[in-house]
DNA sequence: AGAGGTTACGGGCAGCGTAAGGATC
DNA sequence: GATCCTTACGCTGCCCGTAACCTCT
């Protein structure tokens, strides 16, 4: 009785992809009945079994598997139409955006306000969370644009470089210390990104083969602590210049030069390849737009 | 808010080709309100007018010219998935079928009979009329099928032929009419099908070129009728085999022959190519299975 | 017992038809 | 005034979420 829908192809497609009827409910914000419902109602115009109900989970039929290339083409054409006659400000669904918290920190907040401005119609949803984390959450497909330590290598991901973040040698601004006193690394603390980070297997490794294996390192998960602990004159950092500056303007913390720099923190914006999405790649160059202007 | 849906895009076909609101919601057996409302929510999931409003009709802006292509596109998609993984015994929609009164007479009742049983959830509306009026119907789209004295010469139309239906001249059966009387063509008069159709046109002509302007023609429009003339005695005619038979056998009427008959009436299953049906394809090749089987 | 899928049921909303209201020729 | 499209409005039916049930490991 009723006709073909390109919601029950959509659904369809993403129980494919990961799945489980389960899953694809979070995915499309759905309950699981809901897209059981879609599935059997898609099911019954066919007049065919789409799917083999095992124990844990669901398994393509035959017919199904046949499904899935047409549903596959319809999801391109309607990419297509997306790009070519929809005025973007049309656009809608979900993008779920994870970042790295130096990019919270910095230019997240214009990043997500030029975004809303293109895509008024488009619920962000916002995760703060180190790269590892980030990186399995595109790949497991919980996210779908992330902002991390990139890129990352893995045929199915699109990598958009984002300009570096510089980083600067910060210690304590208070009175009490010297300013031109030499910092030694072997009794200062060193405060840093969070353990499990790159820039904290990178500081350590520098370290290590800069002064031994004695040297201090005082990881956190916060950048905004990190900072803090420096003001306090707990130890020294590392830390992205884009955001110390501030700091230094008001002497809360001050520059200093060791002589030596760990790498610039080289970010991309990441996203899966397929299903192709014209705003999921817009949204990624427009966070390389947004960069480059800010820093 | 909403997502781009099949109807909406099939809905925005219809229009386009008949280029009328009205027009589209009688093909589309909706009511005009209901069409208007349809495009009206098209045109706000995409942003964008499709259609300039002029005092008669409508026309096609820039963006909607450049959506009938993937509308198309999404047409021709459906079409394949119909054909490829849906089951014949679920394709929904409607079959506005004419026929000549030759086939409502003979076969038609065995071919919409299969035709129901192969696409059960189909709506199929029949149309008993002469051949031009069919192909008439066929060109304005008011039709989806015909069957008539074929084939029709334009390039939009595809024919499928089917077998000729013999004639033969039959008089009256009655006890008083000699067996054996020759017929005398410019005496008694000749029944026939009606003004206006192939047969009548072929007859008359050929009637003029044995026997001068002197014969009498009876048109009917009603074959039912021309049989029921003949038993009466009130004339003679060249009708189908097919049907006179059984009158025939039954002593209603008798089959004569004056040494020559008309050419048998050639028929087709014709309908239009675009847009492509698969099952609109199946339906004409059906008719020409029922009717070799039958005839 | 827990994870994954289906069934049952109530409520909200989209979309249809009827009817009335412009606009253009 | 006729034709064509839009707007207004009530109603029906679809589809979602909640909740309970089934079935495998």
């Amino acid at each position: 009785m009723p006709q073909l829908k390109l919601e029950q192809l959509r659904t369809f497609l993403a129980v494919v992809r990961v799945g489980s009827i389960n899953r694809a409910a979070d995915v499309l914000h759905l309950t699981q009945p809901a897209v059981t419902s879609r599935i059997k109602s898609l099911e019954e115009t066919l007049g065919t079994e789409l799917f083999e109900r095992t124990g844990s989970g669901v398994r393509l039929t035959k017919q199904g598997d046949l499904l899935v290339g047409y549903a596959e083409q319809f999801r391109q054409l309607a990419e297509l139409v997306e790009e070519n006659v929809m005025d973007p400000g049309e656009v809608d669904g979900f993008l779920r955006l994870g970042v790295s918290e130096t990019i919270a920190q910095s230019w997240l907040a214009e990043f997500v306000s030029d975004l809303h401005r293109l895509y008024p119609k488009v619920k962000i949803e916002i995760s703060v969370d180190i790269s590892a984390h980030l990186r399995e959450g595109l790949l497991t497909r919980e996210l779908d644009l992330v902002i991390l330590l990139g890129p990352i290598s893995d045929f199915t991901v699109d990598n958009v470089e984002l300009p570096a973040f510089d980083l600067a040698w910060y210690r304590s601004g208070a009175a009490g210390t010297a300013r031109e006193a030499a910092v030694d690394f072997t009794k200062t603390p060193v405060i840093t990104y969070a353990k499990g980070t790159r820039p904290f297997r990178e500081l350590k490794s520098e370290l290590f083969g800069r002064f031994g294996p004695h040297v201090v390192l005082f990881p956190s998960s916060s950048l905004e602590s990190c900072f803090r602990l420096v003001e306090a004159g707990i130890g020294v950092a590392a830390l992205p210049k884009a955001l110390g500056q501030r700091l230094a303007d008001d002497g809360r913390v001050q520059e200093f030069d060791p002589g030596w720099l760990p790498n610039p923190l080289k970010f991309t914006a990441s996203y899966l390849g397929e299903p192709k999405s014209h705003m999921l790649e817009t949204a990624a160059h427009l966070a390389r737009d947004v960069a480059q202007r800010t820093i």
